[in-house]
DNA sequence: CGCGGATTTGACATAGTTCAATTCGAGTGG
DNA sequence: CCACTCGAATTGAACTATGTCAAATCCGCG
């Protein structure tokens, strides 16, 4: 299922550290038993599958370079996405409850992970408080999430997709170009679409319209975001 | 805020016992450390707040008897509401990561709860296995309850509508009558609108077309489902 | 250079909203 | 016991944002 390459505990000597998840159980563990985490860091080629929805939930997945999508099939075989992960992001929350994954993750690009053992996460959440707490943080985090997805989906097609691309700026390294603020969309309009619950026409032509209205130029995967201040003014309201 | 009487520790001799959240609580915090859980009996009177969205959370709800809703009221001022609490639910697990509560909760009807606060919560995460899996399967189950409302906001009026009465068959005591099985609906159609995201005038439409098919019969919080097999189709696609 | 998939554009159909009017029902007071 | 009242629920008619279907265009890649 994944192309990896098997390190003993690359927790330890990660420049990330404490920032990442994967660290702070690393941390919980050798301060709790003595024994590092067994992460793996594997990497996942574009389109494949890191878990699928009804395999039974044996680890966590911290991404830590690509992109991936999570999203379930619906009865009629369309795929309903509830969110996209970028580096840094935990994948696998909703399962930790059940002892089966309740979503497919499947990678959009060349995808890096860290693999996190269920068991080890079991062990640090009886450890440690900062793990727990960090843990507890991460899954409500999720749920306000989803609060936010169930908020945009009540609004126009324009809010939602200003919203959603505010919320990228703070999710993923901008670069500030003559023109604005440039980011850069690993989706396809397809699966953004999905994402948004539109139509990909919709999305499409939304698109255009804000460019017409130069709050933003985009071309595929490029998106700059020309005027912040209507924009955000758009998707407030 | 609330009308309430004060236990000791109403859980020990709760009939509830186990299959309580707050009987798991206090059975943790005995076993770990040999204190009772500080829990509260408190009856709400209706419409008033058990929480605001913005309060400092200092407490879990479990709904006893009654019913509630949480929500947050947009920028507009419009509720959108994410759930209705019955017995048997807890409510402000959203809050357990942060320490402020990210919604409203408010009494439907006349409630009854019991208040766990947050720090028994926490100590009974450090010391019980039992309970640390009880709060995760219970915060996963609402992530998935988010996932189900999210899919069914993609779906049409009727099937919105549907696959919520179903919904409501598993969670409340449900009584045979000859015409079928009858549930009571606490919430107001302004409410159930505003959980489905649907204009109250549509709710009612399909509630008038889905009786003109003789899939159930309703009169006012009362709903008799006529013909369940048709109704689960009709969600079901 | 040309193929195939993704994206965009256009024309039309429709579910659901909105606004307005009517009915219903539970309290309330005479 | 019977008006009244006021809010909730229902019904009707007209409107609109978004979906659907079909065609045109773009783009990467062999």
């Amino acid at each position: 299922m994944a192309g990896n390459e098997t390190h003993g505990s690359p927790c330890t000597d990660c420049p990330r550290g404490a920032r990442c998840f994967g660290g702070v159980l690393n941390e919980a563990l050798l301060k709790g038993c003595g024994q590092p985490a067994q992460v793996t860091r594997q990497v996942h080629s574009q389109r494949s599958y890191i878990h699928r929805q009804g395999d039974s939930c044996e680890a966590l997945h911290v991404i830590r370079g690509g992109a991936t999508k999570s999203f379930m099939t619906s009865s009629e075989g369309e795929e309903e996405i509830f969110g996209f992960q970028l580096p840094g992001d935990v994948a696998g929350l909703d399962a930790i409850g059940a002892n089966k994954y309740r979503s497919n993750l499947r990678a959009i690009t060349r995808t890096w992970s860290c693999r996190l053992p269920l068991s080890d996460v079991r062990t640090a959440l009886a450890v440690s408080d900062d793990f727990r707490n960090d843990l507890l943080n991460r899954m409500s985090q999720e749920v306000s999430r989803l609060h936010g997805m169930l908020h945009r989906e009540r609004c126009s097609a324009e809010q939602r997709v200003a919203a959603f691309l505010l919320a990228q700026l703070d999710r993923e390294p901008v670069s500030q170009t003559e023109e604005g603020l440039e980011l850069t969309l690993p989706m396809s309009r397809v699966d953004l679409a999905r994402y948004l619950d539109l139509a990909t026409e919709t999305v499409s032509r939304v698109f255009t319209r804000l460019q017409g209205r130069s709050l933003l130029r985009t071309d595929g995967g490029r998106c700059v975001i020309v005027d912040l201040q209507a924009l955000s003014r758009l998707a407030g309201a």
